[in-house]
DNA sequence: CAGAATCCTGTGAGATACTG
DNA sequence: CAGTATCTCACAGGATTCTG
């Protein structure tokens, strides 16, 4: 019921249209901080040639803690995302890699990192 | 200083060379740790079709907090990828945009978003 | 309108130790 | 080797109130 107040002009009129364009419930924003999680992306590009060894994975990406990459892991393994192979032999091995949908994930995250490799170090500079 | 400790041969020989492709005292780490923050890749992209004023932004981005709408901007403005422009008018205005680098940055996040979008119910729809 | 200042909380994340 | 199991906590982030 648009009561509508007295206002002296200047308000520049209920256009109420900022349309939200990124909606809360939205399961973008589940995925969303799946793959920018703290170590997401690291992950997903460690793994962009080929399958990886879980303690390669670990000296690759400097500083991650064994829970951290096990729980980034299966997140995105979860997500069908990262695809876990599991080799019987002993010592246990075991390869992580992307799937299909994975790569093109992947394929996505080269050109950011390229633009933040190319840039940290003067956006840094600036402090 | 290879000290080198006897061991009965089944260590495959420490070929220590999984060379670290992610080191950890790295500029890109605090630059992905910015874009990647909660609202940093959301905030980019609302900036992606020229200036915006706060309070649109804050309706666009459904769920964001005033607070995090200013750390998120402040961080991104001092980073050099958001300019802020403040108009001397009153009611007081301020249009956030892209500078540049920004723009270059949010151009590279747009393809990623898309194949978000494009995964996400799929995703969620896996629990 | 566009924030700054406070206070407070959940949980993402680290450290350590243990195991199939 | 490739993890799991606990314990712990800092800090990103939220709610609320106030202001130029």
């Amino acid at each position: 019921m648009d009561v509508g107040i007295a206002v002296p002009g200047s308000v520049p009129a209920p256009t109420s249209d900022d349309p939200v364009r990124f909606p809360a419930a939205c399961p973008t924003r589940v995925v969303l901080s799946h793959v920018t999680s703290r170590w997401g992306v690291l992950v997903l590009l460690a793994l962009g040639d080929g399958p990886v060894r879980w303690g390669e994975l670990r000296r690759t990406i400097e500083g991650i803690s064994e829970k951290m990459l096990a729980s980034t892991l299966r997140t995105l393994e979860h997500d069908g995302i990262v695809h876990r192979e599991v080799f019987p032999s002993v010592p246990p091995r075991v390869d992580y890699s992307l799937t299909e949908s994975g790569r093109e994930l992947a394929a996505r995250l080269v050109p950011l990192m390229d633009w933040i490799v190319e840039n940290a170090d003067a956006i840094v500079d600036r402090h």
